[in-house]
DNA sequence: GGAATTAGTTTTGTACACCTAACTTTTTCT
DNA sequence: AGAAAAAGTTAGGTGTACAAAACTAATTCC
């Protein structure tokens, strides 16, 4: 299995995934993945795998997952695009929580870093604004 | 084959591109569906038989493909998300171009209705402003 | 410490969406 | 009309990501 340059949408969410149990657990175990992900522990350790190959988690059998370097970085950056795309929904348009995450989810794969950036330094702009807020 | 309710991001794209087509040149071979979402022509024919299946499109072997009311519909509410995300990348963020093409493609289907159209109200305020325009 | 429970793994199979390559139909051009 | 080119189809194969079910390892708890 040749180490991938670019992760697929669904590994960028396993690592979101593993870091935000982390997070919260002190360390990821799989159980937890398949069930934040809601899909079968079966599956979980398939993914496991290709994240071990392309070196974005440190992975033994039956061991804890953590992340490498390398992944911690695509886990935050992800995280930090959701939250931000969610605030958004949630503060500016004023979707419900629910629709905001759900959105945020399916978007922050599909915003690349620079526009990321440029839609940061808009929201900032937009909240100094006395008109708009 | 059993009819689906819902369109995968995918069949989605089959249909905004089936629109464009039919726009531009009045109909849509199936030779430039394949080149517009740069898949191969082979690809096509089994694409359409699903969209067939699901009453999306009308089409037999070695016709012409055109849209059913359904399925212009969905192209259409695909198509005006399109346009509209694009416009607010190559606006409002000032992204080039190609950034804000790509970026809509993806986040079109990220976005359900009533998201939307609260975004669209949101930049209709925008462009008001005094200040952030 | 050994049985029961829980967690993790493996295998087999499915669905989707694509490709290649060979084939057939249609169109074009002389 | 008939050959050549273009367009479309079919069949077989790939990779990804999932499920179900049987299996194995690890934990928990008397």
């Amino acid at each position: 299995m040749p180490l991938k340059k670019q992760l697929s949408e669904n590994l960028e969410d396993y690592l979101e995934t593993i870091l935000e149990l982390q997070m919260k657990n002190s360390v990821a175990r799989s159980k937890d993945i398949a069930s934040k992900l809601d899909i079968k522990r079966g599956s979980v350790t398939g993914m496991l795998k290709k994240l071990v190959a392309g070196e974005f988690i440190n992975y033994e059998p039956y061991g804890y997952v953590t992340l490498t370097p390398k992944g911690k970085k695509i886990a935050s950056d992800v995280t930090q695009k959701h939250n931000f795309l969610k605030d958004f929904f949630l503060r500016v348009l004023k979707t419900d929580e629910i629709t905001a995450d759900q959105t945020a989810c399916r978007m922050e794969h599909a915003m690349d870093k620079a526009t990321f950036i440029k839609f940061k330094d808009f929201v900032k702009k937009l909240d100094a604004c006395p008109y708009c807020a």
